[in-house]
DNA sequence: TCCTTATTAGGAACCATTCCTAATTAGCAG
DNA sequence: CTGCTAATTAGGAATGGTTCCTAATAAGGA
């Protein structure tokens, strides 16, 4: 289900958002990536239609679209955010390694049971499984393909 | 099971750690919080018993406990990191309004099936489910107790 | 077509975290 | 008990992702 910029302006119109060339552009990359890029991967990409395109543009529909419910945050670490326009309920494996996301849709972990033990008066709307562990080349221990640790302080596990 | 500075000085020597007393006042201050407090946190209830004691200290002993697999940083968003040192097997219930975490310990969430559609040479070694929602006093829409939304961009979420 | 208000771009500010450095101290060997 | 060595500590500076501030621009409705 590819989405045109005319199908996005026209989603953008249902949830009264206006529509101006780089939220939709941002919208559009981020909507047909799989790969939950960061302010900053969005920025890259959508840069070379929009020259003139500002980081804090980015941000200011990340967080426009995010209220609206078009967008959703994708907690990985507390490096920088990662965006994710995928609302169909799934759940993420991460790499420790090279810290990329992969997106599991599967059934059986969308009809957990709610948690034992909560007090009654707390109102669960959501939940998500953050799976972790290493991909097939980042399986031998300590190594990283895209970043190589860096830092003075012992890596945290 | 409450744990004694002597305890502790003894833990870490199992772990072929170095024993100080900062680290132990840390060490004491995170094992028996569940609150997941931040480093400032940790800092602040600290400091009384160590005046000359650094933050930097606290992001260091943060660091080698983490490594050493006696400490885990918690994920909510990506404002600061929390820390838990509480290695049993939970879960966590994070509340949209106050940012409070609830610990949970069903058993139920601790045999997930491993997920279907991975690529089969990922090797998963953990994982962890983030139930999000709205506690007691946080119910009503917006409302917050902690902290009073500010920001001139619109929360996301 | 005009008006009002949100959006944009750019630069400055913020703040959690990390880096850098010298002084201190824990743990070990003698 | 004493001295050695490497890790730890404290403090201050630097970093970098994100937000704030402001004036100019453009979208959508009248």
């Amino acid at each position: 289900m590819k989405l045109s910029l005319e199908d996005i302006q026209h989603k953008f119109r249902e949830y009264g958002l206006k529509s101006t060339p780089q939220r939709t552009a941002i919208y559009h990359v981020l909507i047909h990536s799989t790969a939950h890029p960061t302010a900053e991967d969005l920025f890259a990409q959508v840069s070379p239609a929009h020259p003139m395109l500002s980081l804090n543009t980015v941000y200011y529909t990340l967080s426009v679209l995010g209220t609206a419910g078009l967008v959703r945050e994708v907690n990985v670490g507390h490096d920088r955010a990662r965006y994710d326009a995928n609302l169909t309920p799934h759940h993420h494996v991460i790499c420790q390694g090279c810290q990329n996301i992969i997106d599991v849709m599967d059934p059986r972990l969308d009809c957990l049971a709610s948690p034992s033990g909560l007090p009654h008066d707390f109102e669960i709307t959501s939940y998500q499984v953050a799976f972790r562990g290493y991909c097939g080349t980042c399986r031998q221990p300590q190594a990283s393909t895209t970043t190589s640790p860096t830092g003075n302080y012992p890596a945290s596990s």
